[in-house]
DNA sequence: AAAGAGATGGTCT
DNA sequence: GACCATCTCTTTT
């Protein structure tokens, strides 16, 4: 059951529609932080938070997986925008990407890191109770924290039925985001396509 | 606080 | 058979 202050009513805000996700790469990528992460699984835990951390991937980038064209992993990355693209890391990760730029273009943004807002109980069982700042700061452990596995590949985060959204409930993104490298990548690093919100301290 | 290495499996050449 | 859009644990400063 939801824990107090955990009910999906708590957040309030609109459901990104599809053309939203129709822009490049980058400008969604940008656009996505301060945007609410919200899973909704089948048991009814209700999980969500903000995102502070994005890549961007276009298919004429050398670092994408679409670079090399179109395979059975990557497929979803050239359907409709708003979709989600799940992958398996290093044997061992999910990472977590959503899908932009016109249908059949391949493009999307991966999700790096995530500020747990509602089922922080559930997401620290999730990651083992480690430290709060340490429980969804990295695609894999978005994926641990919010539960996102292989076969959320596909999913439409569009809908009002899916268990997966993206919500934006009134807080901007940064007018100027820290725009960096992109992590774990070999080719296309000078392209500065890793967006932060810029951390207060 | 930083650096190093192992785990582990699908994808692509 | 090489290459990973990573994480965690261990060792060293």
């Amino acid at each position: 059951m939801f824990e107090a202050g955990t009910e999906p009513q708590d957040h309030t805000g609109r459901l990104l529609p599809a053309p939203w996700f129709e822009r490049d790469a980058p400008t969604v990528a940008r656009d996505l932080l301060n945007k609410l992460l919200v899973a909704r699984l089948p048991d009814h835990e209700y999980v969500a938070g903000r995102i502070v951390e994005v890549e961007a991937y276009t298919q004429d980038d050398p670092a994408s997986h679409t670079f090399t064209g179109r395979t059975s992993r990557n497929e979803v990355m050239f359907g409709p925008p708003g979709n989600l693209y799940v992958y398996l890391s290093y044997g061992i990760h999910c990472c977590a990407n959503i899908v932009t730029g016109p249908e059949g273009d391949g493009q999307a943004v991966l999700l790096r890191a995530v500020i747990p807002e509602r089922g922080i109980n559930v997401i620290r069982s999730r990651r083992q109770n480690r430290p709060d700042r340490n429980l969804a700061d990295g695609p894999g452990k978005i994926c641990q924290a919010f539960a996102i596995a292989l076969d959320h590949n596909g999913v439409d985060l569009t809908e009002d039925s899916s268990p997966i959204q993206i919500i934006d409930d009134g807080v901007a993104a940064p007018l100027y985001p820290r725009a960096d490298p992109r992590v774990g990548i070999s080719k296309g690093v000078s392209t500065l396509w890793r967006f932060r919100t810029p951390i207060p301290r």
